[in-house]
Order: structure tokens, then C-alpha cells, then sequence
RNA sequence: GCGCCCAUAGCUCAAUGGAUAGAGCAUUCGGCUACGAACCGAAAGGUUAGAGGUUCGACUCCUCUUGGGCGCGCCA
């Protein structure tokens, strides 16, 4: 609602200036005025007239003003400040507007998104860091699709590389298992994911210790990609495993994801093959016959200038993709994946189902011979890739590799959504009871570490949060059935875990500290789940429901143009703003907004609340108005809510 | 050496170049007879790391300095 009168208004100011001025102002900064006694739009751009008209701000935004004429939706316009334009709504039809829950038509014909997110090596439990990257990712895709797009979700699995071999190596070198073995550890349940973690951060010791065992690894690794072998089923075992404890984890938070791809189907249906193909044709990549790089093919390194300065090293500006023993890099792979999700490749997966879940939805997998009958993945128009700040190099590198091949639609559509990692305080860490260097002692954080099986186990923190909100719910609701209790406890720990990820913004670092998880007060998920129940529970004890209070015929403006009216003004102005709010979270890549947001309604709920009680208001009619007031604000703060995957339990 | 990110209240974090830099936590004070206090109100807390510059206007953009983090392989 507030997004559409903005857009009308910028639209109409566009056309004024153009009239009156004869300029044409490709966009419109439409700002808001410090309260709402002033107006709901401030527009400065008076001020940046000024020059150009050689009059003063005041003058123009009169002029202006005098202008502007009748706009659907406004009631008036005055100049303010030193210079300012400020634009009133009319309120009582906004909120009639808002109650009838009226849409803007949505756009059609958009092409569709791909979102790649969590890609965790599946080889040891998911931690921290992982679910920082999940839902980011997912919180990214549901602001998508409230936003009227089509998202398809993969979540990219690399299968054959050192990681699982590390862990292949564990189990054949250091635990001396057979295929079998590992296998029939697998089928017992137990946690495989937990054990791996373990066994993955003693082969890093056991490399550690004697140089030489590199040589252990490159084998495994060797036979691992080239398949057909024990080792290889090994670790497509482990893999396999991994893959669905992953996805059961993230399930547990209600993400959920549409595809699998996976490295070995990259490597057995010769992705790279074509890639390399279309990259020597176009002179993209380019074979070094001299220096550091000789025998290699190479290709510009990202960034690099154009031209290289006297007396820098050549192969510095270059990135080796295929090495001299003719095998391909991690980037060269890479590039094969983007061009196959950009549709430039000419190959494609074949598809199996690997996953249900319990909606009926399933997450399928690659494969080299898969199902007659699949859904289509890839070959989209936009990409966004969830995947930590360190990466932002070789990412730069695959984006080059596409503008380089001339496509530069699809190269300006690849987003590498970069956040920045979570890591442990000091203190947590040597809760958590794990040796710390005293150097690390006198950091804000210190990096978790797989190699080192340094890190919070995702479960492990779900569990905590679960139990910790149990005690609560039992201690507040002690005649509610156990199961009932439970299922709310879990509503309650994914809202306060799925917020706490979601309220610092993407590139800064979270130095994580249970303390600060597992808070239920102040600024966080259930804080703002609690208001939602609030808001329920008026409608429950009040013996009627959101619903009907919304089909009520209500005298907005009365209401709002009263003397309180401002301060209720501003809670609807604030409910009115979420498409807004989704909207500046896709344009900027931020869904730290959404937290912010969703915390703010909240907070002006509660506010409201305490000071109107509602149920006992005397006159019929301000009642009616107050509870659809309390109506609006739940039911936008459930879908901004919903937007970051956090439900509103039945009772707090 | 090169590149990217960061520095805001005691702590953790916000603030599309716009009007008086905001929250939470912690501290102090006050509010439960249930539309349940997982809440609300109030107080206190700031040279936005430092120095220049651009602008009608700078936490925000540019340059430099200081301090921190991350990346820069024929690893993945």
C-alpha cells in the first residue's frame, strides 16, 4: 500500500518536472518526515534544484506545490523546513485500503530466479556457519516469492572433493573399514553425520603429523573422481548419508530446498568438456606457453587491467583453469555450473528424486541416468549465490568468465550474496570446554574450524534452544498436553534462532555466545512472535476473530484525524510498509531489514496495546476500530514474520 | 606487496546523501486485579577511530593516517 502511493507520487513528480522545468529526473528520492504530524513522503528535491534552476530550494518546492494538482490517494501537500515537499495521505482511505487487504497488480512475465544456497561439504555435521548460510538463503527466497517471483532452490553438493575423501581416508586408513563396515555403520542410525565430524578432524591431525600422508589423500581423492572403485562408493555412502542428515537438519527450520546438484554428475557427463569448449572459442581461455603458468590453459584474472604494467609479473594478472597435467581447478568447474544455470552450456543433469518432504514437495538430485519424467532446473535469467565473503574472489572469477564470453546481461545477473562468518567468542569456546591459545584469548571471536572440529553442531544448538524454550512454555502453560507444549517450544526456538541470524547484517561477523542465542527478550524472534499471540489472543478472549473484525464498516478517518490519532496513525503507516520493506531487501540484498522491521511493528504493537485495552473500550464504535487495528498489525506482522520462516505459536 | 570488508552509547548492533544519529542488553527508578510482565514507562549513556575534501546538507561519498578482520595456489 504505502509502496504503491510512493510510486505514485514519485511517477507524478517525474511528470511535473518535466512540464514545468522541462527536466528529466530519472529517479525520485522519496524520504519520510521525522513524525507523521508532518506527513507521510518528504521529497528534498528542491534542494538539488536549486543550482540547476538558479532559484532558492523554498521557491521551487512552492512552485512545485502549487503544481502538483490532485493526486489519488493524497489529501495535500505543503512545503516544509528549508525546502522540503511534504505530501499527506488520505488516511482514512489508506487504512480502509489496508483492512480489505488490497493488493498492487503484481508484475508478470519475470523471468525466472535461481537462489544456491548451504552447499555444505558433505562430510561432517552441519554447524553455526552453515545455518547462518541457510537461512540467509532462505529468508532470501521467501522475500523472492512474496515478491511475486518464481525461485528455484539448489543447493550445490560437492561429493568428490577433498573433504569426503578426508573422510574416506579416515575410515580406510586410520579405522581400517571395509565398504561393508562403513556401510552397516550407516544403516545402524546413529548419528553419522557427528561421527564423521570427529573422524574428519583427527585425519586433519593425522596429516598434520607426517607430511607425507598428502600423498594418502591425492589417491583417494584420484579414485574418488574417477569412480568404479571401493573407494569411490565409499565415499558415495558417506555423501549420500550426509546429504539427507543436512537436509533433515534444515528441514527442521522449514528450509527446504528444489535440487541437488551434484560434483560427480559435473564430472561424469563432461560439463567441463563443453565449458572448455565454448571458453577456447571465444579466446577466453588462452594456452601459456612461457613463465610460471607455462603449459597451462589460463584466463584473465578478475580485476586484473587491461593492459599489463612494465615490470609486473604476467602470470600474476593470470587464473590457471587447466593445469598442466591437464586436469581442471575448482574455478574451472565452476564456470561449467554457472554457464549450465545460465543455460549457455548446451548439457544438461538427468534427474532423480532423492528427498519427501512432508508437503508432498521433493528435492531431487542429479544423476547420469535419472527419471523420464522431471522438473526443468536451470537455464534461468538471474542467480544468486549464498556464499560466504571469502569466496568473493574465485565468484569475481566465474562473473569474469561469463562477461569475458560476452554475456553481459547474464554476467550483471550474477550475484555472489556475500555475508561474513560466524564465529565463537573466547568465552563460549572454553565453555564449550575446547583448548584456546591465550593469543586467541584477548579476540573479539575466533574462527570455528571443521579441520579442527572446532564449532556449535547445528543440532546441537537447535536442541538447546528447544529444551531452554520448553521450560518456559511448560513453566507458563502447565495444563497444555506435552506434545502441544513441545511443537510451540520448537515454534519458539526456530523464531529466536532464525532471528538471531537475520538481525546482524550480511558483512558482519557474529561472534556467537549462547547467551546472546538463547535470549527470548528484548530484540528478538519471540518478542515479536509474543506480540503476534498477543494480538490473537484479544481476538480469542474478545470472542471473535480477525476476520470479522476486518468486515467491519469503520469510520477511519473519525479515528484517525482524532486528537490520539497520530499515534495510532503511525501503526497502521508502519503495517502498511511491508511490501516496501520486502522490496528494499531484494534491491539491496539485505534481509537484516525484514528483522528490523518485524521487530519495530512489534514494538509499536506492544506499545499500543498496553495503552488501549481494548476489550473494555466503551464505545461500540472506537472498539471496532481498535480491534481491526490490532487486526492489520497481526496479520502483517505473521507475513513478515512468515518472510523470515517464523510461525506464530497458539499461545505464548 | 595487491585486493575486499570493518571501526557508531559500557557491551552487541541499526541508520536508501536529508529535518533532533536510533534499538536491544547491562545499570538505576517505576508499573501486574489476566485482552497473561517472553511486556510497558522513565532516567542515564555519542567529538559516529583521526585529519582533510566534495556537497545547500556527510555516520553515509573521495583522499590520507591509525587500528582490526579476510582473501590473493597448477588446493577445493
Amino acid at each position: 500500500m504505502y509502496r504503491m502511493l510512493q510510486r505514485r507520487l514519485a511517477d507524478r513528480v517525474r511528470g511535473l518536472l518535466r512540464t514545468q522545468y522541462g527536466i528529466e529526473q530519472a529517479s525520485v528520492v522519496v524520504d519520510q518526515p521525522p513524525n507523521v504530524a508532518l506527513g507521510e513522503y518528504a521529497l528534498p528535491l528542491a534542494f538539488e534544484l536549486a543550482k540547476q534552476l538558479r532559484k532558492p530550494p523554498r521557491k521551487i518546492a512552492e512552485e512545485l506545490v502549487a503544481g502538483i494538482g490532485v493526486v489519488p490517494g493524497f489529501h495535500s501537500f505543503e512545503v516544509a523546513g528549508a525546502g522540503y515537499i511534504n505530501a499527506r495521505v488520505n488516511r482514512g482511505e489508506v487504512a480502509a485500503a489496508l483492512a480489505a487487504d488490497k493488493h498492487e497488480t503484481a508484475e508478470l512475465n519475470r523471468d525466472k530466479i535461481l537462489v544456491e544456497h548451504t552447499s555444505i561439504n558433505p562430510n561432517k555435521a552441519a554447524h553455526i556457519g552453515h545455518l547462518r548460510n541457510a537461512v540467509l538463503g532462505d529468508t532470501f527466497v521467501r522475500l523472492l516469492r512474496a515478491d511475486g517471483r518464481q525461485v528455484d532452490v539448489q543447493n550445490y553438493i560437492d561429493n568428490t572433493g577433498v573433504q569426503v575423501a578426508d573422510v574416506v581416508v579416515g575410515f580406510a586408513h586410520l579405522e581400517k573399514k571395509s565398504k561393508d563396515d562403513v556401510a552397516k555403520l550407516i544403516a545402524t542410525g546413529l548419528r553419522f553425520d557427528y561421527t564423521c565430524w570427529d573422524l574428519y578432524a583427527r585425519v586433519s591431525q593425522w596429516y598434520a603429523e607426517d607430511k607425507s600422508r598428502d600423498k594418502v589423500r591425492l589417491e583417494v581423492l584420484h579414485a574418488i573422481e574417477k569412480g568404479g572403485n571401493d573407494l569411490a562408493e565409499i565415499a558415495d555412502l558417506i555423501s549420500t548419508d550426509i546429504m539427507r542428515r543436512h537436509l533433515h537438519t534444515m528441514q527442521r527450520l522449514d528450509i527446504t530446498y528444489d535440487f541437488l546438484p551434484r560434483e560427480s554428475e559435473i564430472l561424469r557427463l563432461h560439463f567441463w568438456d563443453a565449458a572448455f569448449a565454448l571458453l577456447k572459442e571465444s579466446g577466453v581461455l588462452y594456452f601459456e606457453k612461457e613463465g610460471k603458468n607455462a603449459g597451462c590453459w589460463v584466463m584473465r584474472r578478475a580485476g586484473a587491467g587491461e593492459k599489463t604494467v612494465e615490470g609486473t609479473d604476467e602470470a600474476e594478472d593470470q587464473k590457471v583453469i587447466v593445469r598442466s597435467n591437464n586436469t581442471v581447478t575448482y574455478v574451472g568447474k565452476d564456470i561449467a555450473y554457472h554457464l549450465w544455470k545460465f543455460g549457455l552450456l548446451g548439457k544438461d543433469f538427468a534427474y532423480r528424486r532423492f528427498y519427501e518432504y512432508p508437503d508432498g514437495q521433493w528435492c531431487w538430485v542429479s544423476a547420469e541416468t535419472g527419471e523420464r519424467d522431471h522438473p526443468h532446473f536451470g537455464g534461468v535469467g538471474a542467480i544468486y549465490n549464498v556464499i560466504d565473503a571469502r569466496q568473493s574472489d574465485p565468484q569475481n572469477q566465474v562473473r569474469e568468465a561469463i562477461r569475458e564470453l560476452g554475456d553481459t546481461e547474464h554476467a550483471e545477473n550474477y550475484h555472489h550474496f556475500s555475508y561474513e562468518m560466524v564465529a565463537l567468542t573466547p568465552r563460549c569456546a572454553a565453555e564449550m570446554g575446547y583448548d584456546i591459545l591465550p593469543e586467541d584469548m584477548t579476540k573479539a571471536y575466533i574462527e570455528v574450524s571443521g579441520r579442527r572440529g572446532f564449532g556449535v553442531k547445528a543440532d546441537d544448538l537447535i536442541d538447546t534452544l528447544i529444551h531452554s524454550a520448553a521450560e518456559e512454555v511448560t513453566s507458563r502453560h502447565a495444563q497444555l498436553e506435552a506434545p502441544e507444549q513441545r511443537a510451540i517450544a520448537e515454534q519458539i526456538a526456530i523464531g529466536a534462532l532464525r532471528y538471531f541470524m537475520l538481525r546482524y547484517t550480511k558483512n558482519s561477523v557474529i561472534a556467537f555466545d549462547f547467551k546472546d542465542a538463547l535470549s527470548f527478550e528484548g530484540e528478538t524472534g519471540p518478542y515479536a512472535q509474543y506480540a503476534a499471540v498477543r494480538a490473537g489472543n484479544i481476538f480469542r478472549k474478545g470472542d471473535t476473530t480477525a476476520e470479522a473484525a476486518l468486515a467491519e464498516r469503520i469510520n477511519f478517518e473519525q479515528w484517525l484525524s482524532a486528537p490520539d490519532g497520530n499515534d495510532l496513525w503511525e501503526l497502521w503507516l508502519a503495517a502498511a510498509k511491508l511490501s516496501t520493506v520486502v522490496e528494499q531487501c531484494i534491491a539491496t540484498t539485505e534481509p537484516a531489514h525484514m528483522a528490523k522491521y518485524a521487530f519495530q511493528l512489534a514494538q509499536q504493537f506492544s506499545n499500543f496495546y498496553h495503552r488501549h485495552h481494548i476489550l473494555n473500550e466503551a464505545d461500540p464504535e472506537r472498539k471496532k476500530f481498535l480491534l481491526a487495528t490490532a487486526a492489520v498489525v497481526r496479520r502483517e506482522l505473521a507475513r513478515a514474520l512468515d518472510i523470515m520462516g517464523i510461525q506464530v505459536p497458539p499461545v505464548m
